[in-house]
RNA sequence: GCCGGGUUGAUGGAAGGGUAGACAUGAUCGCCUCAAAAGCGAUUGUCCGAAAGGACGUGCGGGUUCGAAUCCCGCACCCGGCACCA
């Protein structure tokens, strides 16, 4: 294939290890596997019952983040977290685990919805080919999947649960005095028998359907509802956040986006906000993520506050309530409901000039300032957060605690989406209500001490000062006094004041917002939802699932022109009459009736929210799992309380979506008692990426990486010289590397080798092609260990190995165990390199007892060549279910030891001394040393530190 | 701006506070070969030295310790995440 390539030459021997004899050998045992059925996991029960005595073996449930299958196919960074999970999980069935370990395809996606819009081809056929292509270059890598179990969440079997599922949401409720979800019917009873009043007073039993309706849509833990989307009329869809470029256009096709109210589906994620935070503390995660989550989650404790405003009142959110004296004016987001009702006709006796933005009256003002924070997008109104906007309603509020009038704004730096979507402004003691204060001339109060020495003249400052270490001034009031408190108690204080007073309270508030769940695409899982005449939400019966995705002609949703704001989406699923409108018999007791199907489709994240259970009974057509079978594989357990996967590997930039959806659908689904753990993983890992030159020309373009040449360390592609840089692997950087060509050159036995032992699972490194060979290397030494290169035969013999080779074989187990168990895979590599080598330079045949250790400690890293020595040794059972070796402790410890003398910490002389030795004997030796003798050239001892039998440290007087 | 993580030979990386650089790539030399490749063997942190040996070395500056790549403080740079969240 390429002239680099050493094993494409013909070899020196006829049995040498090549890449011919590893394609022959990794194909021959990949069938065998296959038809065997050698991975296969038993379940308790069903139809994938097995051997009972595999099942009541301790279980393991090893899961990768499942692949959309894309139709660029692999490269060689993709399969990294799949191969690492390979090797663990065939660790675990050799250490008498029974063990899971399967995957499925995340399918459902835009890009084949694209290509189906682009050339009217069904994104299922561009979609299962592709799953075909990845399932066929994944299998040449000798990963040991339960094939049984594995999916597509395009599958009609499988998103039938998916959108069951949407349907148990939809149907329940937060009870937050129990914390957790309830089926919506016990609060309906709740409401009828009056144990829980209704909403706006009044009888359940005399309100008309449409008002329980929305009632119950204030509860329902999916719900729909009008909310501010990034709407663009010239694609005919809307866009996710990241969908959206820098100057508020689309990213594709460069068109207008406007922030519409469209009615939307949506997860009440929020109603589990304190559990998703509080239960990241018993998961085995990365802190980092965990952080993340955390951060994303983002709960904060303060206030609530009550401003009076003409008999009513404008209830803030505020962290700092000890800063209240400090608040010389309010703002609301544009969109606040109580705006309009604060909004004069008039602007008042000596409004300043810098107030009104040049409008006659407080209703023009406010309705400039509206309309123009509307057509802002989201980057837009970052990309001028520096620069403080906003406008006087022109009206007054009265601080609660001094009863100063304080100007009432509007200005787009507060969200109506956090909190009340109305603040206090303290401008003193924060950045950006100082810097409003600057721009609008209004008064800044200092009410925390300086402790920067700038004084408290705030004429002279020239930021806000921010510290939660300072003491309180200037804050004495109606009947409350903090000044001389630390921040902590004035927080204390004043939260008890303003309960007292009956004008506020203490709260958390959290960052976290509820979960938008429609898309206007066709290539997702329909909703299982009608609308009768009255618009009111029905869900389908079980019976009527699933909802499979009707047959189209046109998969683009209708696009409109580009600027027009005032249009709203047309989804594919819409134009189609016949499907939409339905009369159907809902078995609700009320006979067929005439029906209109929801169009939008569900997120992408829906078939991924979900998945781990499946696998656990992928063909069940009455249950979403079995739930004994769940149990088996997901129950709670010691050191794992939650229960969940044992072990979850994937990228870490799925930290917050994937995972916190996930782990929310769990939790509601035990709450409902479908599932006995509330979180989905118990331990997750990141794995980093692999990354890849690129090889840039004089006008910066990639050009292909593969045909550069290097002298004297610069790069040159056709004699030009290139600049190189580190970045992703991909067809687009043109530096993609194939498992394919990889296999073809050296085989998947050498392939998983390099990538396990590039570095840390944890850690994104560079490929390096060059450096492949070294594994290939380790696997022809250890094929010649046990074959012979000329003749075939088998070299091992039945006589004990040495001391030395025990003392070597038993270290290489030991380490080899505890670094796979604790995904260490490079080092364990490393331990097996050093074993082989030593096999090596000893020369000679290789006794059968080390040898066979050898090929089991290789088997879960390369188990292709593992199989087939372990047959040629003799075996006729598989090598996969062989138990792994356990070092002799015994021969773990060396013989003698390199102890190290220092003198003042500086190596001085080496003793080779018994691993039994006393501290004192040691002592004794180093000092009587004549290297020592002479670092210390006569100087006296002061302390001597014994650490036998490794180490002595002598400090000279 | 805030929050995380990182910085070790030419390169990827090893080192529970105790021999810095395991293992691998690359490079140099040698064996084998008519030759090359493959394979096998040796050397390979830097500096001084013919050698023995010595000095210096884990981004930079300080500290704790008998002893620091590892722990603490400050700084620089790199990579991620969040971003007007009150």
């Amino acid at each position: 294939m390429s002239e680099t390539n050493p094993a494409a030459a013909e070899p020196a021997a006829p049995h040498r290890y090549t890449a011919a004899v590893a394609a022959e050998i990794e194909a021959r045992w990949q069938d065998f596997w296959d038809a065997d059925g050698t991975y296969a996991a038993p379940n308790p029960k069903g139809d994938l019952a097995g051997d009972p005595e595999v099942v009541a073996r301790p279980k393991k449930f090893i899961m990768d983040m499942f692949p959309y299958p894309s139709g660029a196919g692999l490269h060689v960074g993709h399969p990294l977290g799949y191969i690492a999970t390979d090797v663990y999980a065939r660790f675990q069935r050799m250490t008498g685990h029974n063990v899971l370990h399967t995957l499925g395809f995340d399918a459902f996606g835009l890009p084949a919805e694209q290509h189906a819009v682009q050339t009217g081809e069904h994104p299922r056929i561009t979609t299962e080919a592709a799953i075909n292509n990845m399932k066929s270059q994944l299998r040449r890598l000798g990963l040991g999947h339960d094939k049984r179990r594995s999916f597509a969440t395009i599958d009609p079997d499988y998103y039938k649960w998916t959108q069951w599922i949407f349907l148990q949401i939809f149907n329940s409720w937060y009870d937050d005095e129990a914390k957790q979800a309830r089926p919506i019917s016990e609060l309906i009873a709740r409401f009828e028998s009056g144990e829980r009043p209704v909403p706006g007073g009044g009888s359940w039993s005399e309100l008309s359907e449409a008002a329980r309706a929305d009632i119950l849509g204030e509860y329902r833990l999916a719900y729909a509802s009008d909310a501010p989307v990034n709407w663009c009329p010239g694609l005919g869809t809307v866009l996710a956040n990241e969908e959206v470029t820098a100057d508020g256009r689309s990213e594709r096709g460069n068109f207008p986006v406007f922030k519409a109210k469209l009615r939307q589906w949506n997860m009440r994620i929020t109603a589990y906000a304190d559990r998703l935070l509080d239960d990241l503390n018993e998961l085995d995660w990365p802190e980092a993520i965990k952080l993340q989550q955390r951060n994303w989650i983002g709960r904060s404790e303060g206030a609530r506050v009550d401003f009076p405003i003409d008999g009513e009142h404008i209830t803030v959110f505020t962290t700092r309530p000890d800063t209240l004296f400090g608040a010389t004016y309010m703002v609301l987001a544009p969109e606040h409901p109580l705006v309009e009702k604060f909004t004069p006709a008039v602007w008042p006796e000596g409004t300043h000039d810098a107030w009104t933005g040049g409008h006659a009256t407080p209703g023009e003002a406010v309705a400039a300032y509206r309309a123009q924070a509307a057509s802002k997008s989201d980057v837009e109104r970052q990309a001028e957060a520096k620069d403080k906007t906003g406008v006087f309603t022109g009206s007054y509020a009265t601080n609660p605690v001094n009863g100063e009038p304080v100007p009432v704004f509007i200005a787009d730096y507060v969200l109506m989406g956090y909190g009340t979507g109305a603040i206090m402004a303290v401008p003193a003691h924060d950045s950006r209500d100082f810097a409003f204060a600057r721009a609008f001339e209004l008064p800044v109060v200092c009410v925390v001490e300086p402790t920067d020495g700038r004084g408290t003249d705030t004429a002279t400052w020239e930021d806000a000062f921010v510290s939660y270490d300072a003491k309180i001034v200037n804050s004495t009031g109606k009947g409350v006094s903090l000044d001389g408190l630390g921040v902590v108690e004035a927080k204390a204080r004043i939260t008890e004041w303003l309960e007292s007073e009956g004008v506020g309270e203490g709260t958390v508030n959290f960052r976290l917002r509820d979960w938008l769940f429609s898309r206007q695409r066709y290539w997702g899982e329909p909703f299982p939802i009608v609308y009768d005449e009255d618009g009111i939400a029905h869900s389908l019966p079980e019976s009527m699932l699933p909802l499979e995705l009707p047959e189209v002609e046109d998969y683009s949703p209708r696009t409109f022109d580009p600027d027009d704001a005032d249009t709203s989406p047309e989804t594919p699923l819409s134009r189609n009459e016949d499907w939409v409108n339905v009369t159907l018999d809902l078995g609700d007791g009320r006979g067929p009736r005439a029906y209109r199907r929801e169009t939008n489709t569900m997120p992408n994240w829906a078939g991924s929210c979900w998945y781990e259970l499946r696998y656990l009974d992928p063909h069940n057509s009455e249950k979403l799992v079995d739930p004994e079978i769940e149990r088996y594989w997901m129950g709670p357990r010691e050191g794992q309380p939650h229960g969940g996967v044992d072990l979850y590997v994937g990228g870490a930039e799925h930290a917050v979506l994937h995972l916190l959806y996930a782990r929310f659908w769990s939790k509601v689904l035990f709450d409902l008692g479908h599932i006995s753990s509330p979180e989905p993983f118990h331990k997750l890992f990141n794995q980093g990426m692999i990354q890849a030159f690129v090889y840039r020309d004089s006008r910066g373009f990639p050009v292909p990486a593969a045909e550069i040449e290097e002298r004297d360390g610069k790069f040159f592609f056709q004699g030009e010289p290139v600049k190189r840089e580190l970045g992703k692997m991909g067809k687009s950087l043109k530096n993609a590397v194939t498992p394919e060509a990889i296999c073809e050159e050296y085989g998947a036995d050498t392939l998983r080798l390099y990538e396990m032992a590039m570095g840390p699972l944890d850690v994104s490194r560079p490929w390096d092609t060059r450096a492949v060979v070294g594994q290939y290397r380790l696997l022809q030494r250890l094929w010649r260990n046990v074959v012979d290169e000329t003749t075939g035969e088998v070299t091992v013999v039945d006589t004990e190995p040495d001391e030395a080779t025990l003392r070597a074989l038993h270290k290489a187990i030991d380490g080899v165990r505890h670094d796979l168990e604790g995904l260490r895979f490079n080092t364990a590599i490393a331990k097996v390199t050093e074993l082989n080598n030593h096999l090596t330079k000893a020369g000679g045949p290789v006794s059968r007892q080390v040898a066979e250790a050898l090929v089991l400690l290789v088997t879960p890293l390369a188990p292709h060549i593992a199989e087939e020595l372990w047959r040629r040794l003799g075996h006729t059972d598989s090598v996969v279910h062989q138990d792994f070796p356990v070092a002799d402790p015994a021969y773990v410890v060396d013989e003698t030891v390199t102890c190290v003398v220092q003198v003042k910490g500086k190596v001085k002389a080496r003793l080779e001394v018994s691993p039994a030795i006393s501290d004192e004997e040691l002592e004794k030796v180093a000092l009587a040393d004549e290297k020592v003798v002479a670092a210390l050239d006569g100087a006296g001892i002061r302390k001597v530190i014994v650490r036998a039998p490794k180490l002595v440290n002598i400090v000279p007087a």
